[in-house]
DNA sequence: TAACTATTCAATAATTTAATTGAATAGTAG
DNA sequence: CTACTATTCAATTAAATTATTGAATAGTTA
């Protein structure tokens, strides 16, 4: 009946929206972009693909309205459609990271692998700043945090710190940010601080999962 | 590097729990476990699809842990593993029903089909619950009811509304809803009640809706 | 224990998908 | 208007996915 097949096509149209983020290079293309916009030429290289098939994989999401396009002098810079795309990418990973024991492992690995011994939450954050003076530095690539960021977060990207460590205090804990819990500069950052005896601490979140957990905080 | 390998089979591992809701039969699978547990003939019937068929693609689901089963008698039972699968349902519609102008009319088509002439969320139902006296009845099968439903609302199943007319009051607005807003027994309910004299409404949210929308709303 | 039943497995064929290479295109800047 | 450049298109091949059928399996009931 003509009921039942418009069900069925309303189950397609929400599958392509699936399908369009159900391979690995598509995913990684998404959580990417959930930082900032970027060039097909720079999201290429970011995700070790050659500049045709990354155009292709764009291509897909863009059908799906996933992410959107706009120009910029000799550049077409693709980017995030909105913020319903960063829940969707927060709700897989929730899943996954919670129910996967393959994911938890890997996670494991990584944070082995990269020596990431200690590191907190928002919530911890948040907390933890309201019982002692912190000092909360954005490590991540200055276009980056310019194109948002924690407030009250101050930008020293990780390539700047060695030179700009006279910026910070000796008597707070610093601590340290970037794109999430599968990035390592906020990790790299902690060290170096801590060769050079100060207080510093990773945080494992980054903006986009700031930015969700105040959406959750109704406006009353 | 091996770090950047790590990260990739993360994504890969992400890639497949999308990968399993990438197919329409298996999203409409989920779709339909998120009211209750059911059977493989069930489900099989459900999304009119071989047993064979169906039994595969809920292996797939399982394999992810998006569905979890339990043996009752002779039957094996799917039911959605958690609440972060309702989540990422979820999150999946918002983006479809809000990007994909294709699902937009599709579903105009539907309720254009269905005489679906209005409809109130659960936000409208609240506030209109406040001002006035209404009745908030459950037209989904009983099972369904059992398994979770709205708070104060009456089960009354499409199949048996009929002949349980007399239950209604004639001086309250009658709220039906059923499974979501895919669904049609709540507007063919509405169609019957307006028939009879009743003042009714339908609601396009369910409890599924509902139950999420709590979630929200913090404990404090 | 035997018969039965719901579910899963296995093999197949048609369809999709993914990554690559090299050519084509559209748009910018000089 | 011309040259240049970033991006997209097209064609190809290998691999993966889907739905089906019929057989096999585990588990329950009598």
């Amino acid at each position: 009946m003509a009921a039942s097949s418009i069900k069925e096509q309303v189950y397609q149209e929400l599958s392509r929206v699936t399908h369009a983020i159900s391979n690995s290079k598509r995913m990684e293309l998404i959580d990417v972009l959930s930082q900032k916009g970027y060039s097909v030429e720079e999201l290429s290289k970011e995700i070790a693909m050659s500049i045709a098939s990354t155009s292709q994989h764009l291509q897909v999401l863009k059908s799906v309205k996933l992410v959107e396009t706009q120009r910029q002098g000799n550049f077409i810079i693709y980017s995030i459609t909105d913020d319903s795309v960063l829940r969707l990418i927060s709700a897989v990973k929730e899943l996954g990271y919670r129910k996967i024991a393959e994911i938890e492992r890997l996670i494991g690995d990584f944070k082995a692998d990269k020596n990431i011994l200690e590191s907190i939450t928002i919530d911890d954050l948040m907390a933890k700043s309201k019982k002692e003076k912190v000092m909360l530095i954005d490590v991540r690539p200055e276009d980056e945090f310019n194109a948002g960021h924690i407030p009250n977060a101050v930008s020293i990207p990780l390539s700047q710190l060695k030179k700009r460590l006279k910026e910070l205090p000796k008597n707070k804990t610093i601590i340290a940010y970037c794109r999430g819990p599968l990035c390592i500069m906020s990790a790299d950052a902690v060290k170096l601080l801590h060769q050079k005896k100060f207080k510093a601490i990773r945080m494992e979140d980054g903006f986009v999962e700031w930015k969700l957990k105040q959406q959750n905080i109704p406006k009353n």
